[in-house]
DNA sequence: TTAATATATTTGTATAAACAAAAATTGTAT
DNA sequence: ATACAATTTTTGTTTATACAAATATATTAA
């Protein structure tokens, strides 16, 4: 018999995983956008003008899936990033953020940024750092 | 500029929700079902033998989805549930788990919450408690 | 009764995801 | 050098999802 407090738990972090990716959607929805498309913006953002790779891209994925390529695909047709072979490993790619894609990421991120924020309005900063102690102890 | 506390914790829950799903995918794809197609089974189940219409099922579902009619569908096909429009309201239609999907039901039921168990078992019960409590005022 | 509105379900369609297999390149062992 | 394995990306296919429109029945108001 499973204990109350455990499915209670579980129970709660789906369903608020629910609650959240719909508010973030509207967002993404509203700047014609996918979460995925905006993550990899962000990966690439934080390289600095380093490129990445498929493979680099999809490891920090907070959605490791696996077509990585075809997300990439549309965000060229966007021209927010560009796409060329890697000189010195021709299997690989080098993905990079261009300057629209940039400009799109500044223009959406405090939207994001607020969004996150507000959904969280109700916990103290004490009460968000022990929620993500807590989590970071689950079904790792 | 957001709160480092709360990028955090929001990330937190998205990966949690990630990790926690990725196992019980596992024994779904065990036992060859869905995810939601066994959360139908289970609000069907909670019936005890009273009808559902789709609508109410859809209420209950913890991923509310539009297609609830091709999930039951599947789940016919399998002879897990049966489905006859309702007397009374010909517009619904009356959706019952049959003995097959009671019996596949008891079968993989333990299996689900031995796992959420698992992935619960660095946490103490005044842990899960504060975690539920938390999460549930995040988002509403 | 008829028309208008509301409710419940189904269907169509476009897009996304999961998964496996293929293709291209590189690295390694013999 | 050749063959074999490993890495990285792409492609194909099946299934799932989201959303809108359509269908069928019921309810309400004139």
């Amino acid at each position: 018999m499973i204990k109350k407090s455990t499915r209670d738990s579980i129970l709660s972090i789906l369903k608020t995983n629910l609650r959240i990716n719909k508010k973030l959607n509207d967002v993404f929805k509203k700047y014609e956008i996918s979460e995925q498309q905006f993550n990899i913006l962000r990966i690439l953002r934080g390289q600095r003008g380093k490129p990445s790779s498929l493979k680099t891209i999809q490891k920090r994925m907070v959605h490791l899936m696996s077509n990585t390529t075809r997300l990439v695909d549309k965000l060229i047709l966007k021209d927010f990033v560009s796409r060329e072979t890697c000189e010195s490993n021709r299997r690989k790619i080098d993905i990079f953020i261009t300057d629209k894609g940039l400009k799109f990421l500044n223009e959406i991120n405090p939207v994001i940024d607020k969004s996150e924020e507000l959904m969280t309005a109700n916990l103290s900063e004490e009460e968000k750092n022990i929620l993500t102690k807590l989590l970071n102890k689950i079904a790792v």
